[in-house]
DNA sequence: GCGACAG
DNA sequence: ATCTTGTCGC
């Protein structure tokens, strides 16, 4: 766990804001060409208004097959604000990170560069771990698509307003709405992109988050039940 | 000032 | 995200 950029969670919006902006520029993108062997998808559910359940599914990249889970309980200290989601989400998902093995690569439900200033949930908690992170977007919060992909396995790439690519709208299955992907931390947008078209199944979600999904909604009904 | 707006 | 059953369509 990289501790170089820790920092309180609870803060007001602008400085929230004003923490992206400084921590943006930590970010780093290489390309990944080598065949990673554990990846592991994170999501987060409420089982009570305050309470978040962090959930992170280590499955092994070729087969897609779960291999393992950690979770984590966290109360919540800020409300859900589009272009702020890693400070309401990020305590829970670093605590269960805390509690998981090293895996060679984290997939999030959420943008990564794909963000208003650079730095969606993806990237954020990619600056505590050593390893590349991708985002998996189910819409759009920041960008332009070109086109829509409408074949399974067409994409097509997601700009800035002033022309850089940010990431690309992804077709899992034909005539769906497309996930966005968008690189997190130390990955490129084209790795990002290939290593998520590998983690596609059979839905529209890509499985790493898909399962951190399933997951995390069936621990949160266990634990009322 | 008027929309847009991850989960 | 969350509160919720059935129902339309590929």
């Amino acid at each position: 766990m990289n501790i170089e950029y820790i920092h309180s969670w609870s803060m007001e919006p602008v400085q929230a804001i004003d923490l992206q902006k400084k921590l943006r520029d930590k970010l780093t993108f290489e390309d990944y060409s080598r065949e990673p062997r554990l990846v592991a998808g994170i999501d987060v559910s409420f089982p009570f208004r305050e309470i978040a359940l962090a959930v992170i599914v280590i499955m092994e990249f070729n087969s897609l097959s779960i291999v393992d889970h950690f979770f984590s309980l966290k109360k919540v200290e800020t409300p859900y604000i589009p272009g702020l989601l890693s400070f309401r989400e990020g305590p829970a998902i670093l605590d269960a990170l805390s509690r998981s093995p090293e895996v060679d690569l984290l997939f999030f439900d959420g943008h990564g560069i794909a963000h208003p200033r650079g730095i969606g949930i993806a990237s954020h908690i990619g600056l505590f771990v050593e390893i590349p992170t991708i985002g998996v977007a189910k819409s759009l919060l920041y960008g332009k698509v070109e086109s829509l992909p409408r074949e399974k396995g067409q994409s097509s790439r997601i700009l800035s307003p002033g022309g850089r690519l940010l990431g690309y709208a992804l077709c899992t299955r034909t005539s769906v709405k497309p996930v966005f992907i968008s690189p997190g931390n130390r990955i490129t947008a084209e790795s990002a992109l290939r290593l998520s078209i590998r983690t596609i199944g059979k839905y529209r979600i890509p499985e790493p988050t898909r399962q951190a999904h399933i997951l995390t909604q069936r621990l949160k009904n266990q634990l009322v039940l």
